[in-house]
DNA sequence: TCGATTGTCGGGGAACTGTCAAGAACAATT
DNA sequence: AATTGTTCTTGACAGTTCCCCGACAATCGA
């Protein structure tokens, strides 16, 4: 939710204005003001949203776009002057992903600000779920259900049982599962997750080992395998 | 559209008749005469919007404006003795979200607070206020409840939690919570959450921290979770 | 049956978190 | 400029959880 914002704006009030809306929001926000310190700051500090205002002197903000789409994917919410279409769609085109026109209240600015963070943080952590049988792997808020009930894990555990949930039935090697420790290690972490997704640990149908290969993960109320 | 408000106005007279008008409205209202008072109300009870007359003994309305937007975003709606620019534009630049030049009507008033109030609400729909079970953290107003009672949160703190709230159950590392610090850093502000919204600080139901990952916010009352 | 592989257990030690207190950084006030 | 007060960070220590290893038993395949 907070962020490294750049701000490329030349008029020098409102860019402080802009700065410290947005840093009261709890971000960290650069300000500059021409198009060549945005591009420059931009490689440099890496931000995550670069705010840029279309009209300023040296490098506009559509060619600022322009350039840091060909070798970024940073977040870019532009400043038109105008709210002719020219701009506005030009600016599209460039592959921004908001456009505000003038005049706009700061608070619309942040309000935007926040829900192209939003939008991305989502999107980067869109939801995985893994399903086998009745178990269930959410790779995102890393927990594990065996039928209805929830069952926590060690980070070593979840590992290997989102990696045998990937593929269901496939036979991953102990080096596979596990991969810089010797192979024992894999062996007591298959017991415990055994004692934590089976009815009977001792005659396991889901967490089955493979002699001589290694173990795979299958839905036992499946005939076919 | 009823909203808790802060009049800040010297002038005793003037300020009762805008109460009044203002409560006419539907609203709640705390009338204050200088810029202490107003400083100390707003912070105490979180207003909805904030009147503040420019010209005030002690601290004047401008630096009221200033200082509370570096802690809240809050709108204010300034009242300027002249129609002067310098007045104007400066009030402006420190934040406010509107203002009216003396001398005005009451009626004029209670319009400009309907239209920043409408302003603030459509925002506030797309989501600036999270819930997590019964604890509530508002973007916008940077507040937090738990049941019904309002919490105060340091600007760390608050920005960590609203991160954790806007993906309830999602495990959040400590980097991403707190990018530039060092990792232990976080610990101490869970820590100090934790006594804030944790019926029983040390056995946390809210607040939850992920073996090797790092800390998840969720609702005590989902049995799912 | 025999050798190879896997199941099982317990403990040492590593890694992680909880907690506190002191100092650094920062802002507000005088 | 000095102060006060708040917030942030850091380091230390304690307590907890987890990982891995070694040992032996059980099981598998030929």
């Amino acid at each position: 939710m907070c962020a490294h914002l750049l701000v490329a704006e030349d008029n020098r009030g409102q860019a402080d204005l802009l700065g410290r809306y947005l840093r009261a929001e709890g971000h960290r926000v650069t300000v500059v003001h021409d198009g060549r310190q945005a591009l420059a700051e931009a490689r440099r500090q890496r931000p995550d949203l670069v705010v840029l205002d279309v009209m300023m002197p040296g490098l506009d903000g559509l060619n600022v776009c322009r350039i840091l789409r060909r070798e970024s994917s940073v977040l870019v919410l532009m400043l038109t002057a105008r709210s002719g279409e020219e701009d506005l769609l030009l600016g599209l085109d460039l592959g921004a992903d908001d456009y505000l026109t003038k005049p706009y209240s700061p608070r619309e600015l942040v309000a935007r600000v926040r829900t192209l963070l939003r939008r991305v943080d989502r999107v980067r952590t869109d939801d995985t779920v893994l399903h086998v049988g009745d178990l269930t792997v959410d790779l995102t808020r890393r927990t594990v259900t065996v039928g209805d009930k929830r069952i926590g894990c060690t980070p070593a555990e979840f590992a290997i049982l989102a990696t045998l949930a990937g593929q269901p039935d496939r036979v991953f090697a102990r080096k596979q599962l596990d991969r810089d420790a010797a192979d024992r290690a894999v062996d007591t972490h298959v017991l415990n997750l055994r004692r934590k997704i089976e009815a009977d640990p001792r005659h396991p149908r889901r967490l089955l080992s493979v002699y001589g290969l290694g173990y795979k993960l299958t839905d036992p109320g499946d005939e076919s395998s």
